[in-house]
Formats: structure tokens, C-alpha cells, sequence
DNA sequence: CGGGTCTAGAGG
DNA sequence: CTCTAGACCCGG
């Protein structure tokens, strides 16, 4: 058997299977069936697209032939086909799923129940390339009779514009098809089908600028990172600056020393955070392809963005989570910016972590990998610590203006009050001056809780163990994990009484007790439920940036990603929404959110303040984030963390089940932790099984979704246990096992 | 995943 | 005895 052009073939199909399968080769595609390419092939009845890993040899199985070779050169490379390997493998996720997720959506072929009912159904799928017809006049037409009227006018255009697009014609001479298709027929113009790119932003042109001066930090920084380059080896890096710290200018003028040795960089932002501003500021800094790839792309967009950095037209790729899997070759950076964000998470499907992969492809790659942020997660701070990242740090703004003065205010004993007094005088102190305020609350709708005086019920989401959250617009109280929803009953569903009380303040109460207290401000919210719909964010950014807002009420995402010069004052109305959270990562979570949240105060002349009303003001995660205290902050954590055998000192996994029915789903939860009780009995390692857990019970997209978290004092007895279990235990039909392996020990 | 087959329980 | 919903099994 020839290894190189043999005609069996290794594929992976994107199904939730953990095995490859092996197919013949037809001898009139064999020279052509190579690694990446997609091929469609027999399976089962059906015909499925696969993907070629590579070649095998015959195991004396009957094999069935495939039924078309697809794409003309490889959709991947073997170094990234190596990335999806170790991804499929760390996320216990099958390798065809893998590669489906990695490449552009929609390009796949799959047959179908066809209601034609022939033989092998109807195929369907596959995205198409967009062509768009030119016409040019054709080369000595000049002695043949010109026609009349618009034709000749045509004709004229042509001869001297040269190529000319339909849509430029109908746009110049309105309406041109019947004269253009005569010309046609006169031989006097030729046309043709060109391939074009549907460009997300034909914006028009920007001014470019210049690289800008670097304070010290930023010049040491970019200094170590440079002579990575130079070595050009796996190099990782975390990049520690405040908000304004000029992280971004350090990324620019890195990749322009990427960009200038002839290779190719890639910067993941958070999806919040991919703006039209950030994308300007790399398209005024460099002349070279910049392509960008977020989830507001159509299918088409998206391949026609991947088509072009797969061709090497793009020498900058800027997106979120899944750019991770750009087709980029001779990649010389990846940045990770905001790496401690959520977002680089997906939580669907392929479970993986964006940021983590960006490590892994770099050491694939031999590039240089910089993550960026003023808040690492914890495990980042511990590698940065053991000396597996090089830690480098921006300690000063750019415009040397400090950070603002925070100050925790004791909310003990002063419970139902909207804003403790000094707060309060704040507010209407800035207000005198013209200042714009934001106040931060981490729950949106009106009141947390419905509770009857009489006997003591709660209103409880049917599905998820938490309370529902009552919305005053719509008079309905909503379970803000599955979205369940009742009308606001006028009496205790237990017991009838009329005596029910709403308690826990939420955004929507806190905009009307806002506009009670201070008629004359401009009150906005900006939440979930006053941003829906496209667009929703930046209609109240831009009435914030025009100073049309006086008072801005905002949950966890005014704290990320946008820009407010004019926040003058910061008012957090309680952390205790973060801190409470049952999950040892609250801690961490809350220091992020309030550091997070310091920076939005006093972006401009003046430096503003920040107040945060708490009922712990003793709670290290405070303490550290008002003081500024990074290092005390992460000290503490980790010490904590030690103690009660957390990570990053054991490792964790999470296992998510769903179904579609309740009782099923939970008593599946119930087979699979003893099952992994009895894997771990076997194995004898020190595993701990942390499950199934009580409250996680979600409905999410009309399935149900229950966790069980599993502690290892290692990643390898971990990798073990999830490898065997992967192997022994099979869901029963209507469950599938997703798995969440956080964190890592990558290097 | 999708579809084929096998099976238990309800209904006639 | 027939019909059907759901479990279960397989795909090269």
C-alpha cells in the first residue's frame, strides 16, 4: 500500500460520534483526495459531508466509496488539523464537530429527507461563492456599425472606463439591461462572471496615522515582547494594565514588527468589545488586509472573510471567540485582549475556551501570544506567578491621570433604602455640576422576589431552582434562567392572601425611584431589556457620548468594553448579587467587575469618584479593588484558594447533561455521577465527584440542563477519568454529555 | 444526528 | 392481535 496516494482515506463526520471512519477512493479522484479537503460519502442511508484526516491501509473491512470530492485545495492545514485534535481531545468533543465548528458555517452538504423521493434524497446546503457580472468593449470592435441611443452611450462608456460592473452601469445610465444584452449579441462588448468578496465594512476610506510616543512601561514591555519575535519561538505573555493604560498601542506597534517580518497576526477581542472604532484603529495603523470576523456576519460574509484570509489576502485578523480558528498561516502573534472575559467561552456544543486555544495554537505555531488585561483570571495570575508566562506590566495611564478614589459605604441596617446618603448627596452633587453618573446594579427587572406575608411562599421557576424576578412592564414575573413566565398574581398562589410583598431591588425600580428623586436629570437603563433588537446599545451609547444622559442605570455590560469620557461618578448599588453566587470564582468575579467598573470613572479632565454600597465592606475583594491592590488581591485569592482545594491547585471539570424532559434529565445526572463514583473507586485517585448539583436544573432552548462538577488534584488523573468515562458510559437517547474543563494547565 | 429495529403497553 | 411511542443501536 502507497502512503502517500493511497486510496483509503481516514474521515470525520460531524456527528456526535468519538470514532473516524474509513472510505475507498475512486481511482479518477485519488491523486486529489488529500488532508483537509471535505469529501461526501455514504453514510449509513444518508450522505453526509466528512472531512479527510489523512490516509489509511486496509483492515480487511469491507469499505464503501465515497461519493464526491469537494473543494478544490484544503479547507485546513495539518497544524491546525493538529489544533482540533487537541482540542476534540481536551474537550472530549468529536473531531468532525470540531473541524464543523472551526470552518465557516453553512459550507457543509448533507442529504435530506427528499420530498422528490429519489434514491439517495435531494442534496442541500453548501454556500456558494457570489459573482457579480462585468462587461468591457470588446477588442476591435471599432469597425463595426455603432448601435444608437443608449448603446452607443454604452459603448462609449466602456471603451474609456474600461471594466465596468452591472450595478456601476444601472447606477450611471439607469435601467441598461435590453441595449447591454444587444451589444452582446453584436459581439461589441464581452462580459463575465467575477468572483467578488461580500466586504462587511465597504466603509469609506480612513486617515492612516502614525505609531504614537510609549511611556516607559509600554516601551519595556514592547522591548520583551520584540525580542520574542526576533526569536521566533512559542513565547506566551500576560500583559497587566488598568483601563487607559495603552495596552491597544502596545498590541499595534508588536504586530507591526509581526506584520514587517513577513508574518501574520491574530487579535481576539470580546464580542462586546469588537467596535467600528477599534476596527478603524487598525485600519489607519496598517496598509496591509485586515479582515474581521464577529457574530454579526451573514453565512456569505463569513466565508467570503475566511476565503480571504485563506488565501493570505488578510494579514491581520481581528474577531471574536471562534477567529481563534481563522485560517492564518505563518502566524507570528495572537493577542488575547480582556483575556479574563467570559465571552472567549462558548457555552453550547463544542464547549471550549478561545483563550485557552490561543495558547495552544501558539506553541503549535511558534508564535508569541499576549494576554492582555488589568484583571487576569486567577489561574492566568498563577501561571504568570510559576514563571509560564512572562508577566509584563503597564503601570501608569497614558494621559498620568490617576485612578479615582473608591470608597466602600456600610450598608448594614439600611435596608430598603435605594441609596445610602452620601451616595445620594453624590448624585445630586454631581448633577449641580453637570456631571454624568452611573450607577451599576447587577439584576435588571423591578423586584427579585415575590414573598406572601402569610405563609412564607416564594415564587419559584418551575424548572430552575431560583426565584422569579418580577418586570413591572410587562406585570410579569420571569425566571431570568429559562425565561419562564406568569402574570403578577394578585394573591399568594400557596395560600391566597392578598399580603404578598415584593422584595430586591432590580434596575427597572431603580430607574423610577431615580426619576422620583431627581425630576429635573435625564434618567437612562441599559440592560437586557432596553437594549433588544439591533442597535439597541448604541442608541442609548450615543445619547451618553452626547451628553443627553445625566443618570445612567446599567448592568454588567456597562462594565465592558464601552468607553464613557464623561462618567464623573460611579456608584455601585450592591455587589452582593456577585459575591453571593454559590461558585468559588465569586470572589475573583467581583474583584474583576469593580476594578472593571473604577475604570469607567474619570476618563477625562476630571478624575470623578466611585462609591459602592455593600452589606460586607470587609470582603477582600473589595477592600483590594477600591485600594487598587492587585497583588494583595490575588495573594489573598490564591491563599484561599490553597486552603480549600480549588483551582488552579486542583483542576475542575464540568459535566453538562440535557434533555428534553426534567425528571429524565435529572435521573440521567443521578446514572452518570455514579457511574463516575465507580470510575473513580476503580481508578483510586483522589477525585472528587461534586454532584449532581441542586440548583443548575435550567431550561435553556426548550431543553434541560443539569451540571456535575468533578476535582482532580491533577490534570492528567482528571484527563484520565473524562477518557474512561468517555469510553464506558454512554447517555441514554434524548441526553447529550457536554464537557467543560476549566481550567487548564496548558504548558 | 437520523433512521431502522426492537419491545412493552394500550386498545380492539 | 395490531398499533405506536419510546429505547436502543449503528454508521466504515
Amino acid at each position: 500500500m502507497k502512503d502517500s496516494h493511497s486510496n483509503i482515506i481516514e474521515v470525520a463526520v460531524p456527528l456526535p460520534l468519538d470514532t473516524t471512519f474509513h472510505y475507498r477512493v475512486p481511482p479518477e479522484l485519488r491523486g486529489a483526495a488529500a488532508p483537509g479537503r471535505r469529501v461526501l460519502v455514504p453514510f449509513g442511508r444518508r450522505t453526509v459531508t466528512g472531512y479527510i484526516l489523512g490516509f489509511g491501509t486496509d483492515e480487511g473491512r469491507e469499505l464503501r466509496t465515497i461519493v464526491d470530492l469537494l473543494d478544490e485545495a484544503p479547507l485546513f492545514t495539518l497544524r491546525e488539523l493538529e489544533l482540533y485534535r487537541w482540542a476534540a481531545s481536551y474537550y472530549l468533543h468529536p473531531l468532525g464537530e470540531v473541524i464543523k465548528a472551526a470552518l465557516p458555517a453553512g459550507i457543509n452538504i448533507q442529504s435530506r429527507r427528499g420530498s422528490t423521493g429519489h434514491s439517495g434524497g435531494e442534496l442541500t446546503g453548501g454556500r456558494s461563492v457570489r459573482t457579480e457580472t462585468v462587461y468591457r468593449a470588446a477588442a476591435g470592435a471599432m469597425e463595426r456599425p455603432a448601435p444608437r441611443g443608449k448603446g452607443a452611450q454604452l459603448l462609449a462608456h466602456l471603451r474609456q472606463a474600461g471594466e465596468t460592473t452591472t450595478a456601476t452601469l444601472r447606477e450611471l445610465f439607469g435601467d441598461c439591461a435590453s441595449p447591454l444584452r444587444r451589444l452582446r449579441e453584436l459581439d461589441l462588448v464581452e462580459s463575465e462572471a467575477r468572483e467578488v468578496y461580500r466586504d462587511p465594512f465597504r466603509e469609506e476610506a480612513v486617515e492612516p496615522d502614525s505609531p504614537l510616543p510609549l511611556n516607559a512601561g509600554q516601551a519595556a514591555a514592547l522591548g520583551q515582547i520584540a525580542s520574542a519575535l526576533d526569536a521566533g519561538r512559542f513565547a506566551p505573555f500576560l500583559l497587566l494594565g488598568v483601563t487607559g493604560s495603552g495596552k491597544t498601542e502596545v498590541y499595534l506597534q508588536a504586530i507591526a514588527r509581526v506584520v514587517a517580518q513577513g508574518q501574520t497576526a491574530l487579535v481576539l477581542v470580546p464580542e462586546i468589545a469588537l467596535t467600528p472604532q477599534l476596527v478603524n484603529r487598525f485600519r489607519r495603523r496598517f496598509q496591509c488586509g485586515i479582515a474581521v470576523l464577529h457574530s454579526g456576519l451573514s453565512d456569505g460574509e463569513r466565508y467570503d472573510e475566511w476565503r480571504r484570509i485563506r488565501r493570505g489576502e488578510a494579514t491581520i485578523v481581528i474577531g471574536a471567540r471562534s477567529a481563534i480558528f481563522a485560517p492564518l498561516e505563518r502566524l507570528g502573534m495572537i493577542v488575547v485582549d480582556e483575556e479574563h472575559e467570559s465571552s472567549y467561552k462558548q457555552g453550547e456544543g463544542f464547549r471550549y475556551n478561545a483563550r485557552d486555544l490561543a495558547l495552544v495554537r501558539g506553541k503549535i505555531a511558534g508564535a508569541s501570544v499576549i494576554l492582555g488585561t488589568a484583571t487576569p483570571q486567577v489561574t492566568t495570575w498563577h501561571a504568570a506567578a510559576s514563571g509560564k508566562l512572562t508577566l509584563l506590566e503597564l503601570p501608569e495611564r497614558v494621559n498620568g491621570m490617576p485612578l479615582p478614589p473608591a470608597e466602600l459605604l456600610d450598608a448594614r441596617g439600611q435596608r430598603g433604602e435605594t441609596l445610602l446618603s452620601p451616595l445620594a448627596a453624590a448624585v445630586a452633587d454631581n448633577l449641580d455640576r453637570s456631571g454624568q453618573t452611573l450607577l451599576f446594579l447587577n439584576r435588571r427587572g423591578f423586584a427579585t422576589w415575590l414573598t406572601c406575608e402569610e405563609c412564607g411562599h416564594v415564587l419559584r421557576c418551575p424548572n430552575c431552582a431560583v426565584t422569579l424576578t418580577y418586570h413591572q412592564r410587562k406585570n410579569r414575573h420571569i425566571c431570568h434562567y429559562c425565561d419562564y413566565a406568569i402574570p403578577a398574581p394578585s394573591v399568594c398562589p400557596g395560600c391566597g392572601s392578598g399580603q404578598v410583598t415584593l422584595l430586591g431591588l432590580g434596575t427597572e425600580q431603580v430607574e423610577m425611584r431615580m426619576r422620583e428623586r431627581f425630576p429635573e436629570a435625564r434618567v437612562e437603563r441599559m440592560d437586557r431589556d432596553t437594549t433588544a433588537g439591533k442597535g439597541g446599545h448604541a442608541r442609548i451609547l450615543r445619547r451618553v457620548a452626547e451628553r443627553k444622559t445625566d443618570i445612567l442605570i446599567g448592568t454588567q455590560m456597562v462594565a465592558k468594553g464601552h468607553d464613557f469620557p464623561g462618567i464623573t461618578l460611579v456608584g455601585i448599588l450592591s455587589v452582593e448579587s456577585s459575591l453571593n453566587i454559590p461558585d468559588y470564582r465569586s470572589g475573583e468575579r467581583t474583584f474583576q467587575l469593580v476594578t472593571q467598573l473604577i475604570g469607567r470613572a474619570g476618563r477625562g479632565e476630571n478624575p470623578g469618584r466611585v462609591l459602592i454600597q455593600t452589606l460586607t465592606p470587609e470582603h477582600y475583594a473589595l477592600t483590594h479593588a477600591v485600594a487598587g491592590d492587585i497583588e494583595g488581591f490575588y495573594a489573598t485569592e490564591l491563599a484561599f484558594r490553597r486552603d480549600a482545594g480549588y483551582p488552579p491547585f486542583t483542576y475542575l471539570a464540568v459535566f453538562y447533561l440535557t434533555g428534553t424532559s426534567p425528571s429524565a434529565t435529572e435521573a440521567e445526572s443521578d446514572r452518570l455521577a455514579a457511574h463516575l463514583r465507580d470510575l473513580r473507586a476503580e481508578q483510586g485517585g483522589r477525585i472528587e465527584i461534586l454532584g449532581p448539583v441542586a440548583a443548575p436544573l435550567a431550561k435553556l432552548r426548550g431543553r434541560f440542563r443539569w451540571q456535575i462538577l468533578l476535582k482532580a488534584p491533577n490534570r492528567s488523573a482528571l484527563h484520565r477519568l473524562l477518557l474512561r468515562n468517555q469510553r464506558t458510559y454512554a447517555p441514554s437517547s434524548g441526553i447529550r454529555l457536554h464537557v467543560d474543563v476549566d481550567p487548564v494547565d496548558l504548558m
